[in-house]
DNA sequence: GATGAATGAGGCTTCATTCAT
DNA sequence: TATGAATGAAGCCTCATTCAT
């Protein structure tokens, strides 16, 4: 009569007491032990339900992923079928620091930009996520062009939704490094002003109303 | 007859081998041995010129925004006066990979804002760069707005720079951990793209010509 | 209605996943998860058999020890009655690699050695299979000398059944760790030729043909 | 002005702490940590010294087989060039518990045994002491053969040789684990008298006089 | 009997920093 | 200034053993 598992609880578990403790002291300092004190867990068990740190720090990428996508399906759904409004609801996810915003995903993934830089797996993990952020906005913007809501030639589509993406990528470097350099609630507006260049949209249609 | 200081040499020599090792291994990953291995000097040495690590960071923090400085002021005198040639040798100094890419820098860069994060004086140095950088785009933005050439009211140049400088140090992130995600070519011409939205400039006048 | 207990199968299915874990990564690498994968057992259940690893290494000798006695019985049946004979069959059964030999028996015994020097109960389960066998020699001697196959005083007798013994454990050592000084096929022949040696056969007798 | 190295020192502190634990409770037994502490320094000095543990053992290997063959030096040169005398003092030198008899040495000899069934590098160490041996008696029996002291085909010297350094071998493993099982002294005598089965010498030659 | 999670001690190793020369 | 040895604190990981089911 074995007890039935727990393991997928307890891997989750970990990796969000990896998060946690990364959050404050990056990925080396989050030592096994303090992840296991996050946790509340004996130190042996961490070992016992992962390989290495390591892997922690893979399925911890997997959720931070995981945790950003479905956000970003609920607030996109709210969008309805409209281009603009979908476009705009993808940028305001990402930098109107409203209700949900969470520093800790923040730093976490600001941590795990440079743990990618050389580790293949966790760049793997994050350059995925990155890329579905990419592959998401490209549909918005190629049902945009196709309704004519967007001027933006097929072929400049992959290269205008990674734009995007990176100037929300270089906010939250800002945001959680020099927030003292972007003007309060000017992110999620300037972002929608520098996509309306890449869309053809004329300025004026762009509410440059601040967002805070 | 005491022989003359080199402290100052033996600094650069030290921070420089901080940026080599760091770019391969992180912060963490760059030992002090490896550090004076890099430097071609003996391990003891590196305590004599600096009292931690973490201030051979901060003098390698401060060595890599110099560089950087210098190199810009090199491609903006190039320039001439005109604003709006000035913002484009801005932003292809930043995300052209030409001749003087230098991709040590790029990962130090994202190392560095990693460890911005919970280091005051890391981020101190870090957003310093930042904002040196935001100042200088600003002023050319500003010099722009008074001449007619950028249609940006005076109250958005700050926001316009931030957001400028968003967008390149995301790309920066995206090129080095994921760059199957940015058409080949199309970092500068995007961000330009993108900058005329925020300066009102008709996208027509903005060359959308990838530049490698 | 219990069922019925299989310790004993379960013990001996243990142990020999001892033996086999053992030999190829030594008594402290073979580790109480190994043991128990090598058994195909889940990790729990070795302790409910078996008070601590200690004893599992206990009751593996005592395997080992029984395996090679029962081998030994086989071959030195076939031996007939000839205290000759059954020498050579003493012998043959422990230097011939033939159809017989075990390489994991052999590294597990020489780890067995080791863990001898420092556990009194290892000790004495080690000793005891050596005393066996020297017992079991010294009796053949004992018949050879009372029948003047061998001329050999009484009070040697224990000697000469030891030395030939250390002969053949040294051999063992040989085998198992530095083979290529064993000139192929030399070990039976020159053991038995030392034994001649000792018990005073003349050398002619001794059949010096290599024996693979 | 640096200070003289002094790491050959150590290194042999350390490797010579190493046997010394070792002798107590096996390589495995013998941690780091006890290994400082039995040369009376700190724990981190250690592998400043060595790359690692293994090769402290290495190190510890090579000076066991230096100390072994210095002995031997010793004893052989007093045997003076009588090949009958050199075997014996051969012999002696291994299989005699006299005054420089060393538990320690046995001890760590068969641990190192259990250790070179797993370690490439350490069975190197292990049979190339064990070769130096084989080697060295090799050379005795042939000067012997040669004056026809010993009468002993060429082609088998070798095996002769190895069956000799077996036999000690041997007598090392039962002392060092079931001395009861060696009659006292009889060691070195009944060698002797197998020696003199392989060489051809009559038994009567043979002292068969115990040595304690 | 059996399962697999849980525990906590301890091992090897790395490392920033200090120190004698 | 410079050298390289020395120090001691962690850190990651392994493991024998225990326990709830």
């Amino acid at each position: 009569m074995p007890r039935p598992s727990n393991t997928a609880e307890r891997r989750a578990q970990i990796a969000r007491a990896l998060l946690k403790t990364m959050a404050e002291r990056g990925y080396e300092g989050a030592s096994v032990g303090a992840i296991a004190a996050a946790a509340q867990l004996a130190p042996g068990l961490v070992h016992y339900h992962f390989e290495s740190k390591r892997e922690i720090l893979l399925a911890a990428v997997e959720l931070l992923a995981q945790d950003h996508g479905e956000r970003l399906d609920r607030l996109l759904a709210a969008a309805g079928d409209d281009p603009a409004a979908e476009l705009r609801a993808f940028i305001d996810a990402h930098l109107r620091a409203g209700d949900s915003a969470d520093p800790q995903a923040l730093a976490c993934w600001i941590c795990v930009s440079g743990e990618a830089l050389r580790d293949a797996g966790v760049r793997a993990a994050f350059a995925g996520a990155l890329a579905d952020a990419v592959r998401r906005l490209a549909a918005i913007l190629r049902r945009g062009a196709r309704a004519r809501v967007f001027s933006l030639p097929r072929a400049e589509v992959d290269a205008a939704a990674a734009a995007i993406v990176a100037a929300i990528q270089g906010y939250f470097v800002l945001a959680a490094t020099a927030r003292e350099l972007i003007p309060p609630g000017s992110a999620a507006g300037a972002t929608w002003a520098m996509a309306s260049g890449l869309l053809g949209l004329s300025s004026s249609t762009s509410t440059r109303k601040a967002s805070r």
